[in-house]
RNA sequence: GGGCCCGUAGCUCAGUUGGUUAGAGCGCACGGCUGAUAACCGUGAGGUCAGUGGUUCGAAUCCACUCGGGCCCA
């Protein structure tokens, strides 16, 4: 044993303080510090301060609750690109950002306010609320992608309530109002009769409600296909009687049979056909008869009718997708001030949008008969007429699901309002943003389908919000004529306004204050004290869509177009969009060169994540118990092409495949201990094996860059976790193990391998920087010094080229291609001899190699110490001529060497010749 | 219900213009080593390529439908 020992002492065996326990969650925080006294971010762009510049624009996420594995997903991603690019030499400066206006944010602060005393604040204060709410949340997301060690300029990011920002929606806003595109019109919301406001989808609770449930005849006044059997009628199926005076127009299905129903009373009722048993049902009619012709509804489009409420006014007859035969008739009552389809519909064949109800949820003049009453007495009254009337054909009560106010309880309605629109066609915005899309590199390529489809179907944008928490739509209105007041003058003294005051000033100033005092209306020359300033907010997409003028061209660093947006498939409908129809609006081209989409987070089952389904998983979690790293390393390793598995057990696989990376750097540093440039083996002078390896380098370079370049992370992951696998742990380490620990230290064979391992090393550790970002660090701190070549941090680094000779390579390719192929059979050979219980280790066995002529040559060439070594065994033999490669193992001749373990002859000290001659150059 | 997309071993991914017994790494099982040791090496077992039906001499790869899942609409 003391022997043993003494032996071991003259061997150079791996040492490092580099611990094989990442233990992340403590030692990543430490990593934290030190690139924020080094501040790395602002190091990162002086070191490319003449590099081309590569923006990746960041999408601003909402403001408000912690992050989850999404944002985390999204904003790994981003680093990766940022960190690879300015690792490429590129200027790669990144600004986070946050969405911090809308609903959400004034919901819950009204929430927590309690309806009292939020009745009891003005707007001012509530918006002071909501900016407090938003900027809490603004704080606690920095610190968790900071934390996630996601680098960039979080000490000024962009938030859309700083008052440059909501100056940037004015100004995109007055290029597209003064060109014509955006515009008043009116469009059905929920509204609230009781509380006389708007209510956003996430303000309406659903309750059981009873309703009536009507069944009316609208008399034809054209000529119809049933006009011989009687006087012909359409029937239509309501459970809102008071929407009957906005009526404009009945739809019905474009391929559904229609069919005439005589009555008892001797009129012919139109409905589907498949639905007349249910309707006969409905309206007990005890006899009855189809008569005449089935039709088509495409057929009776254009019909006209006599208006059930007012007399002598007439409605048409239409066809849509979303009339449904299950329910009804078949034939929909449609008045596009009450519905959101009607309201779609009417769009589309540029129907008259009737909206007779006042705010207090009464009806004005265009109620007829009913003018004053509200909407729920009308109900009965307008039932009771249609009856005296004989269009009534069945009447009774359904109980359904019905909206109610969020706030006050009440059953809400749908009303159209005056709203602002950003018209499609109005000034060709669809038709050009549709060719500034074909001009953008879509990632993947399925995504500009997607885009594309959406552009081409969407109706106009409504983009004015009746809330209070945003960027007010700045405009104003004549208080004598109620002319819309906005022109260039108007819209720069507000931009002005804005960027020294912020929005709110616009909420607690009078126009008088701001405006040029000759400011008039140009309908009535009424003067700037008759101006209201608009009560609307502007759309929140339209506020973060701005970003590529409140942000992209206000800030020095970056520059617009942007080189990438970078966000989950949703928003393709969102962000994307929004920023492409701003752009497009305001200057005619895309605000981005490329767009990356990722899919979506979900369970290991494919399911995605919800409280309910009890399946989250949280990142904070994830940092607290493995390390953001692993995070890193999982979203890596993921496809994004797709949706993105995330589970307990993939956790477990990637952290194991961590500390594969790990450990393959440990042993790297372990065995350049004392290493120093100055050591380096030429390339002539390097054993062949040893610039293989370099040569296996050089391939695993391109590759690695190549992926990136394309922007495919899991091919980086795959690529480099299975060279530390498969190229060197079990193959070029585990063979270099004899020659680093047993030959003299000084040696050429040990300073050529430890030439090559200071090159894997200084590689293989940029090439995966931009993923493992710490744990690169902690590898780059541990490397002997003069191999950092005074770079402070690896993400200060260049990226690795290894240039080997082409053709050389090309040869070493295919001779160790031939190599490996015997050494598969000589493995599975020792394994089957040591099952046997032949052999323990390999270095007690010799090898004979048969095969084909080319093999053996190709063998012999190598000699036989170089196949020992690579085989790991004592000795190998060149055997006999076969078809096939075979490995005979046998006993190797000699005695285990104490020193080395290899059975070689000792001499008279007891020690094989090599380890003699070294034992005696220690001494 | 509509648009876009996805479904290859337990997990993450390869599978080139359709062409011989569908690959890799991890995990798992078994074995080795004890000088990368809460490491390292080796061997092995795992797949009706979601399903069904087509096209074809031949399909994981092309077509249709079904099932399951995701995003966005309705």
């Amino acid at each position: 044993m003391a022997e043993k020992q003494d032996y071991k002492s003259t061997m150079n065996l791996p040492q490092t303080e580099f611990p094989m326990r990442a233990n992340l969650s403590t030692r990543e925080p430490e990593w934290l510090r030190f690139w924020e006294d080094i501040d790395v971010y602002r190091a990162s762009l002086e070191r490319n301060r003449d590099g081309e510049r590569f923006v990746l624009h960041d999408g601003p996420p909402y403001a408000n609750g912690h992050i989850h594995m999404g944002t985390a997903y999204n904003k790994v991603l981003k680093d990766l690109i940022v960190k690879y690019k300015s690792m490429r030499g590129y200027y790669a400066p990144y600004v986070p950002g946050w969405d911090c206006h809308g609903q959400p944010i004034e919901h819950q602060v009204e929430k927590n306010l309690g309806p009292e005393k939020m009745a009891a604040i003005g707007q001012a204060k509530v918006r002071e609320l909501c900016r407090e709410y938003a900027l809490k949340f603004v704080d606690v997301q920095r610190e968790e992608f900071k934390r996630l060690g996601v680098r960039g300029d979080w000490d000024d990011p962009y938030l859309t309530l700083k008052p440059a920002y909501e100056a940037g929606n004015v100004e995109i806003f007055k290029k597209m109002y003064l060109e014509g595109a955006i515009h008043k019109g009116a469009k059905p919301i929920h509204w609230c009769i009781r509380c006389h406001t708007a209510l956003a989808e996430a303000e309406i609770e659903y309750a059981d409600e009873r309703s009536e449930s009507i069944y009316v005849a609208f008399a034809f006044t054209d000529a119809t296909p049933w006009d011989a059997e009687g006087p012909v009628s359409v029937l239509i199926w309501t459970t809102t009687p008071w929407t009957l005076p906005a009526n404009v127009a009945v739809t019905l299905a474009d391929d559904a049979d229609y069919v005439g129903v005589k009555t008892a009373d001797g009129r012919v009722l139109v409905l589907a056909e498949a639905l007349v048993p249910q309707v006969a049902e409905a309206a007990g009619w005890d006899a009855y008869e189809i008569v005449g012709p089935s039709v088509k509804g495409s057929q009776l489009s254009g019909l006209r009718y006599s208006q059930p409420i007012h007399d002598g006014v007439s409605g048409v007859i239409i066809t849509g997708e979303h009339v449904e035969l299950s329910t009804g008739t078949g034939a929909v009552h449609t008045a596009p001030g009450h519905g959101d389809e009607d309201y779609l519909v009417g769009v589309k064949f540029d129907l008259p949008m009737r909206m007779p109800v006042l705010d207090d949820g009464t009806f004005d003049a265009g109620g007829g008969p009913f003018a004053g009453l509200g909407v729920w007495d009308a109900n009965p009254r307008i039932i009771e007429w249609l009856g005296e009337r004989g269009t009534l054909v069945a009447s009774s009560k359904i109980a359904h699901s019905y909206p109610h106010c969020w706030r006050c309880k009440q059953p809400v309605i749908f009303r159209a309002t005056e709203q602002w629109f950003v018209s499609m066609d109005r000034t060709g915005l669809r038709d050009t943003a549709m060719r500034a899309i074909g001009e953008v590199e879509w990632i993947p390529g399925w995504s500009v389908n997607r885009m594309s489809s959406m552009v081409s179907d969407r109706p106009d944008w409504c983009i004015s919000r009746q809330r209070a928490w945003g960027v007010p739509i700045p405009v104003f209105t004549c208080s004598k004529c109620g002319e819309t007041v906005a022109s260039e003058t108007t819209f720069d003294a507000v931009i002005d306004l804005f960027h020294t005051e912020g929005a709110d000033a616009w909420f607690t100033k009078a126009p008088a204050e701001y405006l040029p005092a000759d400011t008039v209306c140009p309908g009535c020359g009424a003067g700037v004290a008759d101006l209201m300033p608009e009560d609307d907010i502007v759309d929140v997409w339209w506020e973060s869509g701005v970003s590529h003028t409140a942000v992209l061209e206000a800030r020095e660093e970056l520059h617009r177009p942007a080189e990438l947006y970078l966000e989950g498939s949703d928003q393709h409908r969102g962000w994307f969009q929004s920023a492409l129809l701003t752009s497009v609006g305001a200057y005619g081209i895309a605000p981005y060169k490329g767009v990356l989409t990722h899919g979506f987070i979900v369970d290991g089952d494919g399911r995605k994540m919800s409280k309910s389904l009890g399946n989250t998983i949280s990142p904070l979690d994830v940092i607290e118990k493995s390390g953001a790293d692993i995070i890193r390393l999982w979203v890596a390793s993921a496809d994004y092409g797709q949706d993105i598995n995330v589970s307990s057990e993939i956790l477990e696989r990637t952290g194991e495949a961590y500390r594969r990376i790990r450990n393959t750097f440990r042993f790297l540093l372990s065995n350049l201990a004392n290493y120093d440039p100055s050591m380096a083996v030429a390339w002539k002078d390097l054993p062949e094996l040893d610039r293989f390896a370099l040569v296996q380098l050089a391939d695993l370079t391109a590759r690695v860059t190549g992926s990136y370049d394309e922007w495919r992370f899991h091919q980086v992951f795959h690529a480099v976790h299975g060279y530390c696998v498969t190229e060197l742990s079990s193959f070029y380490l585990d063979v270099l193990k004899d020659r680093l620990y047993a030959d003299a230290a000084g040696s050429a064979g040990r300073r050529s391998a430890q030439t090559v391992l200071a090159a894997i090393l200084t590689t293989l550790v940029r090439l995966i920087a931009p993923v493992l970002t710490f744990t690169t660090e902690e590898v780059w701190q541990f490397m002997p010094a003069a191999l950092r070549e005074d770079v402070v941090s690896v993400q200060l680094a260049q990226w690795p080229a290894v240039d080997v000779p082409a053709e050389e390579a090309a040869h070493l390719r295919e001779t160790y291609g031939v190599v490996l192929q015997v050494r598969d059979v000589a493995t599975k050979a020792l394994e089957d001899a040591r099952n046997a219980g032949e052999v323990g280790k390999s270095q007690e066995a010799r090898l004979v190699v048969s095969g084909p002529e080319t093999v053996r040559d190709v063998l012999a060439a190598r000699g036989a110490a170089v196949l020992g070594e690579m085989f790991i065994v004592s000795a190998v033999e060149i055997g006999g001529d076969a078809a096939e490669v075979s490995v005979e193992v046998r006993r190797a001749s000699g005695e285990k060497c104490p020193r080395c373990w290899n059975v070689r002859d000792l001499g008279e000290d007891g020690l094989c010749a090599r380890c003699s001659g070294v034992v005696r150059s220690l001494a």
